[in-house]
RNA sequence: GCCCGGAUGGCGAAACUGGCAGACGCAGCGGACUUAAAAUCCGCAGACCCGCAAGGGUUGUGGGGGUUCAAAUCCCCCUCCGGGCACCA
């Protein structure tokens, strides 16, 4: 029988991560302890590391694996760097995937998402994540879910979970409400082909606004947050400070309506000419109850901005009104203006009404000139320029009110004060400030997700939030604590059709009132998933505790987090829901902290052939087939060397190819001096002469200015890719010096303590490569636990350094001088030079520029 | 429309503080080893031009202008790509 000759010649084995990875893996998941962090009693620095948590998909993909190679470079370095770290892992594993794939495969959800678990699972552990598993949270499971429960009762107790009704946001899709962080572009952040609908519900909304203003101002001081994600959460809260005025109806009849507006320019209003509603405002289907053809222009402006919507330009649409032929009074000149009905006036902003002023606002000025209204200007600039004549005039700084009654000639900012204070003090408003930010909706009328621990009772009995009125035919009842967990029902028939699935369980809905043991029904609603990954971190602290959701002199120890990664598309979702939930805490008294993570880091999207990928765009790559032609530590590796890791990266499976090349260089680098390296010897530095000897000190200064550069890297601006092409340079000169130097002639102790220092340097980025080889080197432990190698600038700093030598600007030639030379010595070698002679030669020298270690710049004429 | 990023060889990128543009890797070309191939090793390589060659010249970091002895880097204007916000009164 003939053998294809595969490396049976030699006894060298080649570099088979398929044959090295799982070794490792078997020795690391059989040893819980490898990456189990130290209590909070422990000396060292604690460095708290986490990558955000996963949905179970049962599938990794190339953003998972980019995200958990930065974590798992940091969080070793760490290790190395004698930090007590905890690095954990969990899983985000409420969701509507789960029920989909109920219906779809008719497997419960609670299976499937488990055995997604398993799944994904295995994955991180094929590539050699440094998690410790024994703080693993999963959210699905009810040793986590019944804290959810917990801190909504806490909640409610508090005044900060409440139930109201009002208009809320549905996805067909989903068969379920969304917050209003949840919809983009007026459709679902998990549909953006379905159109999101509003319905008036009663829901459950937890009062985030309570802390708008502590969670806009903490944006300020937090530096180790992107300034693209602090900007985000601005934009998103959206403060804005002016005033409420009442603007009373003229009455026809008896009435004695009023409209309030929201303005951020009281300053204006003696240049209002008119008050506009929202199509949605409740005044204008009440004027609509008596004028059909009021009544059918507001069908059509809806009808309008449903169809936009639907299109997707919202902004698009033209301005239109429609005059209600009624009038409001402006009660600071009473005068009569008309009341409007137009369309880009925003009903969940403000007030839903607005005083237009033409002259000093674009889009009432566009407006205006549309229907003919009129244009009163009443602000002028101090100093009058060309543009500051034209109309609209916007600038409020440096500017003054004209033709205002008595406020003429007062600043701006001035009258704004005064004129709110006079409303207040009349009685027809007030100085006030609106947000953006609404309170969040976390009511869910689907199955797999937590339930909310409340019941109503029939005979009536009220809770005790401040916003909690009575329903029908019962009271809103918080459950006791003791009460807790309220479990789901496993046994749930999950459909398409609309309504909590829970709502059909009898056995669920159908229960005791806690407080008068009468007949009672469940909220059958679940929580936003979003509930969940509000405080997740925290539990990885304690995650076993069954007494609290976990011991704050933990969690007090780890937090805040020093670093968190994560993709930057929760900006505005999970990160600014769990810095809501943290300041809750705090306020419990449960932590001391006011924000969850010290630091912030967004990577970039892991994209092919120029766009994200995707199912639909058919570009997706696999970890598992990369996995499995290179091995975790090349497809891991390449994640970091590809791009710097804030940026986006161009997948391409050559390039990993080339990483399985450069550790396969490194690993023969090891077989071919695997004697060499078992016996210790001391170097004779007599043996060392000649060019060995030059060879070897700058082997020596090469190891030492790539642990240098490679720390910095690390521990700065996490230049991962840097990084490696300086550890790629270093392999690079060992082969170079691999004869001079690795010689029993020459010096081989130094060759020896170079290649000593390679899996320490690569343990970070090749955690099974960087193992197996310390092991070669009977290194003792660990190599994740092994000193961070420290370099000696002594022995980094170049003896001699090339200067470039330019003639007016241009490369004339390199001179090398003593690392260190004065300005002097560098002018007197470049001006030495033939090449540079022969350039300034009957020219006449005008100046020499001398930046010493840099280069010389010999202007002429 | 507004606010952030970004644009550098055939490709991913490097140049961190204004100081030799293109490190490192991929793809490519040439050579060694091999019966041959794979693997590996050595070498070349921004573009254009001159030269047999050594070498030399010109040009070059999206485009245009500016500051400077010197600009990928700083300033002004513009184009394109990606992301966020978008009638927020």
């Amino acid at each position: 029988m003939e053998e294809p000759a595969q490396n049976t010649s030699e006894d060298q084995q080649r570099y088979n991560p398929a044959e090295i990875e799982p070794k490792w893996q078997a020795r690391w998941d059989a040893d819980p302890s490898l990456y189990a962090a130290e209590g909070h009693d422990s000396a060292k620095p604690k460095f708290y590391c986490i990558e955000m948590l996963p949905y179970p998909s049962g599938q990794l993909h190339m953003g998972h694996v980019r995200n958990y190679a930065i974590g798992d470079a940091l969080a070793r370095f760490m290790w190395m760097r004698g930090a007590n770290v905890l690095h954990p892992m969990g899983w985000d594993s409420f969701g509507l995937p789960a029920e989909n794939a109920a219906l779809k495969n008719n497997t419960p959800p609670a299976e499937w998402t488990l055995a997604n678990i398993v799944a994904m699972r295995r994955q991180m552990r094929r590539m050699g994540l440094s998690y410790d598993w024994s703080t693993e949270v999963t959210t699905c499971l009810p040793e986590y879910y019944r804290w959810n429960q917990w801190f909504f009762l806490k909640m409610f107790n508090a005044g900060l979970a409440y139930r109201k009704k009002s208009k809320v946001n549905w996805c067909p899709q989903c068969q379920t409400v969304l917050a209003n962080e949840q919809v983009v572009d007026g459709k679902c952040w998990r549909h953006d082909d379905t159109l999101v609908e509003q319905r008036d519900l009663t829901q459950w909304f937890l009062r985030i606004t309570k802390y708008a203003d502590e969670l806009l101002n903490g944006l300020d001081r937090m530096d180790g947050w992107p300034e693209k994600v602090r900007t985000m959460q601005r934009n998103w809260i959206g403060r804005s400070e002016g005033a409420l005025v009442d603007f009373p109806v003229a009455a026809s009849q008896q009435t004695t309506e009023k409209i309030t507006v929201f303005t951020t320019r009281i300053d204006t209003i003696f240049g209002a000419t008119s008050v506009q509603l929202a199509p949605e405002h409740p005044l204008a289907k009440s004027f609509a109850d008596s004028n059909p053809v009021l009544a059918s222009q507001i069908d059509e402006m809806l009808a309008q901005q449903k169809a936009a919507r639907e299109a997707g330009d919202l902004g698009a649409i033209e301005k239109r009104g429609v005059d209600t032929g009624r009038f409001a009074i402006n009660p600071f000149n009473g005068e009569l203006m008309p009341i409007w009905v137009a369309n880009y006036i925003l009903a969940d902003y403000g007030t839903g009404a607005i005083m237009s002023v033409p002259a000093h606002d674009e889009r009432d000025f566009d407006f205006a000139a549309k229907y003919g209204l009129p244009v009163r200007r009443v602000i002028v600039p101090n100093k009058v320029t060309d543009d500051s004549q034209q109309l609209p005039y916007l600038a409020e700084g440096d500017s003054s009110l004209a033709d205002s009654g008595q406020w003429t000639g007062e600043s701006c900012a001035e009258a704004q004060q005064k004129m709110a204070a006079f409303a207040k003090k009349n009685g027809f408003g007030a100085a006030t400030v609106t947000y953006r930010l609404k309170d969040w909706g976390v009511s869910r009328q689907r199955y797999w997700g937590t339930p909310i621990p409340m019941v109503y009772c029939t005979n009536g009995h009220a809770g005790t939030g401040p916003e909690s009125p009575r329903v029908e035919p019962g009271g809103v009842v918080p459950l006791p604590e003791s009460a807790l967990p309220v479990l789901l029902p496993p046994q749930v028939e999950i459909t398409q059709q609309g309504g909590s699935p829970l709502g059909r369980v009898a056995d669920f809905v159908n229960t005791t009132c806690p407080v008068c043991g009468g007949p009672a029904r469940r909220e059958t609603d679940t929580m936003d998933t979003f509930v969940d990954s509000s405080w997740y971190f925290y539990r990885y602290t304690d995650a076993k505790n069954s007494a609290a959701p976990f011991d704050s002199a933990k969690a007090n120890y780890w937090f805040p987090i020093d670093q968190y990664i994560g993709g930057v598309e929760h900006a505005i979702l999970h990160l600014i829901y769990s810095r809501f939930w943290t300041k809750v805490m705090r306020d419990l008294g449960m932590i001391h902290n006011d924000e969850p993570a010290a630091r912030l880091f967004t990577q970039g999207m892991v994209i092919k052939d120029g766009a994200k990928m995707s199912k639909s765009k058919g570009n997706v790559v696999s970890p598992d087939l990369m996995i499995e032609r290179y091995g975790a530590d090349a497809t891991r590796m390449y994640a970091l060397f590809a791009a710097p890791p804030d940026r986006d990266l161009e997948w391409q499976e050559d390039g990993v190819a080339g990483i399985s090349r450069f550790l396969a260089r490194v690993y023969r680098l090891f077989q071919n001096h695997e004697q060499a390296l078992k016996c210790v010897q001391q170097d004779d530095p007599a043996r060392m002469t000649g060019s060995g000897k030059l060879a070897a000190i700058a082997l020596r200064r090469k190891t030492h200015q790539t642990i240098q550069k490679i720390t910095d890297e690390l521990a700065g601006r996490w230049h991962f890719n840097t990084a490696i092409a300086s550890l790629m340079i270093f392999v690079n000169d060992l082969y170079s010096a691999e004869g001079e130097v690795a010689s029993t002639q020459s010096s081989p102790e130094v060759f020896k303590d170079s290649l000593r220092v390679l899996p320490l340097l690569l343990a970070p980025f090749a955690p099974f490569l960087s193992a197996e080889l310390w092991e070669q080197l009977g290194g003792q432990g660990a190599v994740f636990r092994a000193a961070w190698p420290v370099a000696d600038p002594e022995l980094a700093r170049e003896a001699e350094i090339e200067i470039p030598v330019q003639v007016n600007g241009k490369l004339a030639n390199v001179v090398t001088v003593p690392s260190g030379s004065d300005e002097a010595t560098i002018q007197t070698a470049a001006q030495a030079d033939a090449k540079v002679v022969a350039r300034i030669a009957a020219k006449t020298i005008v100046k020499v520029i001398v930046v010493p270690g840099k280069l010389v710049n010999i202007v002429v004429r």
